[in-house]
RNA sequence: GGCCCCGUCGUCUAGCCCGGUCAGGACGCUGGCCUCUCAAGCCAGAGGUCGCGGGUUCAAAUCCCGCCGGGGCCA
């Protein structure tokens, strides 16, 4: 029985892209539910480009998605000496074959071709070289690339579990480089020897990798392997339904995790796109999502990258999460704004455990709760438009003193208690609880939307409240009201 | 330009293989309920010539042909 083992490629020559995780998550989904293997494949052969901040960001990427590969990471860059054992393989079977056309001289005769209307190839005249040539240039010292030997008609076919079958005509292909000039391997050679001797089963990548699968199926024969079975996965498409990149925003799996995405939000969201569930229901635990994905059932077209819904998605799972959970992620995010320390003081945890229910249920995400908190940490600096003309209103100012007063002399200072003394006021008054709660809560918080008044307030504790209260009410009688109306 | 892939509400999509439910679900949007506001939650609603044209058929999103449009790769 041939067990399933897929893998997952980055270049290290970037930070990991969203695109990148939705097909590692595709891999792992597959991998899981076959109970084969997932596997790391580092392709870091392009040396000036390959950073080593960039690697760490794609594996604590996968981590932090929950993305476990099986075995040890494998490095391109160690195995050059397999690539080159395997080239000089198909050059002994004539497979390959030196080409010595110097760089200029190709790009002069590319425009050539252009200019006449044809579509520009390699002309395949190193191929004709005779050996003695060959030879003779060589000991020259000449520099050259290793080419593959394409066969010059025929077609190549293959069947991708997404798209069915698909063909290729062989004229159509060019004699490609295998080897580049200073002896590393190109990513399409590269590739095909690593999948081979990683065994892998099933190559599922990006739908941008179909026209390179045809030149990958001829080094598979040349070279004597077994293919693989292949899968293209539909593109992740920025709103003008182009490839998803930087121009349209945020395309860095790590943006979205500052920003404070959880991860079964991102893996749930990712999941859906390309696939969907039989039963139609969209929220779906890593568990549920291992046991229902299949292959065969992603679509072959190009999805959008849906903020909106992603939004949504996350919003959903932090209302799941318990609070002391929550509260822990917010942590890192509070202390940015010097709220409180990281780890916290007892103190200021029990402050951040009271505060956190109360956005828990407004936020989208984690960064979110800085704007939706601020009130419980700073004293408003200002009132916004609305509210600042809710606390301009015609006795406003008198009642808020009075309602200071009143606060000032309780006992305790809980919930309940906060609300009777409101009602109590308003009903005094003959005017409705409203008509005390909205200026209360312009005066507290600055705005006129946000968490029950008296959550926060009882929150808030009787000292902040009473002197939000009082500098309100002098803010007003300082002459506010006519700068305001 | 050449080759290849794709095409169902604004978006993610189910249905297409095995023609025949008012073309279903979700995000977003609108309205209602709840309510101290916002949000959440619940309920309701609007939104789709199934890219277009032709053919096959009693019947086509679904099968066949042509076209158009979009995208990807190589340049």
């Amino acid at each position: 029985m041939s067990k399933v083992r897929v893998r997952i490629a980055p270049s290290p020559t970037g930070s990991l892209h969203v695109g990148t995780a939705r097909t590692a998550l595709f891999n792992w989904l597959f991998a899981r539910k076959e109970g084969g293997k997932f596997l790391l494949r580092i392709e870091d052969t392009d040396r000036e480009r390959s950073k080593p901040e960039f690697e760490r960001d794609i594996i604590e990427g996968l981590q932090w998605l929950g993305l476990d590969w099986d075995e040890p990471i494998v490095y391109q860059s160690q195995r050059l000496e397999l690539y080159r054992q395997e080239a000089q393989r198909l050059l002994e079977m004539g497979k390959a074959y030196p080409c010595f056309c110097p760089p200029e001289e190709l790009e002069r005769r590319r425009q050539e071709m252009l200019a006449k209307g044809i579509t520009p190839k390699y002309d395949r005249r190193c191929r004709r070289l005779s050996p003695e040539e060959r030879e003779r240039l060589m000991k020259e010292g000449r520099p050259f690339v290793l080419r593959f030997a394409m066969p010059l008609e025929g077609e190549i076919r293959f069947r991708d579990i997404i798209r069915g079958e698909i063909r290729f005509a062989n004229r159509e292909l060019d004699d490609f480089i295998i080897v580049k000039s200073d002896g590393f391997p190109t990513y399409n050679f590269a590739c095909v020897v690593d999948d081979h001797a990683m065994g892998i089963t099933h190559v599922i990548r990006g739908e941008d990798h179909i026209s390179n699968t045809p030149r990958q199926l001829h080094l598979y024969a040349a070279l004597g392997y077994e293919p693989p079975q292949f899968a293209h996965l539909p593109l992740l498409l920025g709103p003008d339904r182009s490839k998803l990149s930087k121009r349209h925003g945020a395309v860095s799996l790590s943006e979205y995790r500052r920003m404070g995405i959880l991860p079964e939000a991102m893996v749930n969201f990712l999941a859906l796109l390309g696939w969907y569930p039989r039963d139609q229901r969209e929220i779906k635990s890593r568990e549920e999502l291992i046991a229902e994905f299949d292959l065969r059932e992603v679509k072959a077209s190009g999805a959008i990258f849906d903020l909106e819904k992603l939004l949504w998605m996350n919003g959903h799972y932090i209302r799941q999460k318990p609070v002391d959970e929550l509260a822990h992620f917010l942590v890192p995010y509070f202390a940015e704004q010097g709220w409180l320390h990281n780890p916290p003081t007892d103190e200021e945890w029990r402050y951040l455990i009271q505060v956190t229910p109360l956005v828990q249920e407004r936020m989208r995400t984690l960064q979110e709760a800085v704007e939706l908190a601020e009130f419980f940490y700073r004293e408003p600096e200002s009132y916004d438009e609305k509210a600042r003309a809710r606390l301009s209103k015609e006795g406003v100012a008198e009642l808020l003193w009075e309602l200071s007063n009143r606060l000032e002399r309780l006992e305790g200072f809980d919930g309940e208690e906060v609300e009777r003394t409101v009602r109590q006021l308003a009903a005094e008054r003959g005017i409705k609880a409203a008509e005390v709660i909205h200026p209360t809560r312009a005066a507290l918080t600055g705005r006129m939307e946000g968490p029950s008044l008296f959550h926060l307030m009882a929150v808030l504790g009787k000292e902040r409240c009473v002197g939000r209260l009082r500098r309100a009410v002098a803010w007003l009688r300082s002459g506010a009201e006519s700068a305001a109306t």
